[in-house]
DNA sequence: CCGCTGTCAAGAGCAGTGCTCTCGGTATGC
DNA sequence: GCATACCGAGAGCACTGCTCTTGACAGCGG
């Protein structure tokens, strides 16, 4: 009863302060949340034990947006559409920075203080890529995928590593490649939103799409 | 004469600036800064007209000293080892940025107020992506690149204007097979120093190698 | 040589920040 | 019914960016 009017409480204070941040920026003020919470600034403190702790929850709740989102979209495909699928994901990721831009430059920009980011992040973390792993290994079962690998022997240990946790049974050549398809779909989204594109770039939406077209071709997905 | 210690004390203050971004991170001080030139605060004032200008300078300093590491490291390579050229510039982004990486977030990173870079950055900012498209530029002289493009018309027109810069007779399909591989440069530096490989790649150095080879032979460029 | 002008650092001060501590009040559990 | 735990308010500390005023010094024209 006392713990559900808590957790509303803490629930109230990250609606703020996920306001405070689309509007304004990381600089996220404690005394500013506060005052919109109508209570005074040491008040919040009962609920979170620090500012870093705030952004913390923030940070596992946006890895869960956008989690969900990509799970969403992605399951929304035909489970056979495996190119549809990977385009879902690519898509879903965009959608959601360019919808909350702010909470992704949290969980995908510079770390704000020395290394916030505890362990209770990396579950959320993992929900988006776990999502593109699945529809490596479905594709690596359907045998749609050539084994071209050739990777050096340092280079495969890191890339099975990667592949014991998200497509387990997914031949080490295409792997390689998705695992550089979702580094540059975030290198693409990370120049977008941060302003990296500017005087290059104008409709990036095109680019976009062309690029992660010309990526699901080069994993080996078969062109729908 | 005036003139000439005024310059000496801009670069100071920037020298310390500097220094303290590598220590503690982005939230620059400018009161610290103050104290550890043995100086009152408002003193900073008279060089720099706010803490914003102060971080401008220190970006601009930043993309020029990226820029100047990827010129030099280019600049090494036989002119005619179009592969290793595409590899030293790859490796020379990474090494410079797991050299500052402070500095490499002030840039690269979420851009930290509501939107500081202004006009005078981009010039910096052009000089290490210039030194790609110059290689890309070369090989297309130099016949080595097959044009396999079929880019649909819009997102042919963003990559056209990209290659007006940087690589003007290039043809669209490595071109944009080239756009690709330097936002996965990015995207593989940026996870590798904001602490997104964790758990999951423990050693990112030959992954990086592996997957920049894979990028230059994807783009075109002759298999040294 | 005097005096004017422009530049500089110093200091005080303002509004804001994260965070700690104490002090009453209230609800919960025994 | 009472002890315990929690809660919000308020004061306070050390810090921040930034502004303003004050006094000192250098260079130049007369």
């Amino acid at each position: 009863m006392r713990a559900r009017l808590r957790a509303e409480m803490t629930d109230e204070i990250k609606a703020i302060a996920r306001r405070h941040l689309a509007t304004e920026g990381a600089n996220l003020s404690l005394r500013a949340v506060a005052r919109d919470l109508g209570v005074v600034s040491s008040a919040i403190y009962r609920y979170f034990p620090s500012r870093d702790e705030l952004l913390t929850a923030l940070i596992i709740d946006a890895y869960d947006a956008l989690g969900g989102a990509v799970e969403a979209a992605e399951g929304a495909v035909d489970r056979a559409d495996l190119t549809g699928r990977f385009l879902a994901v690519c898509h879903a990721v965009r959608d959601w920075a360019l919808a909350n831009p702010h909470e992704y430059a949290l969980i995908y920009g510079s770390p704000v203080p020395g290394y916030a980011a505890p362990t209770g992040t990396v579950t959320s973390a993992l929900r988006s890529v776990t999502v593109l792993g699945g529809i490596i290994e479905d594709a690596s079962v359907a045998g749609v995928l050539r084994d071209d690998a050739q990777l050096p022997a340092d280079a495969a240990e890191d890339v099975a590593r990667v592949g014991s946790i998200v497509a387990p049974s997914a031949p080490l050549g295409p792997l390689s490649r998705a695992l550089g398809s979702w580094l540059q779909l975030f290198g693409f989204v990370s120049f977008e939103l941060f302003g990296q594109f500017r005087n290059a770039v104008d409709v990036p939406g095109p680019l976009f799409a062309q690029q992660m077209r010309a990526q699901a071709a080069y994993i080996g997905l078969p062109t729908a």
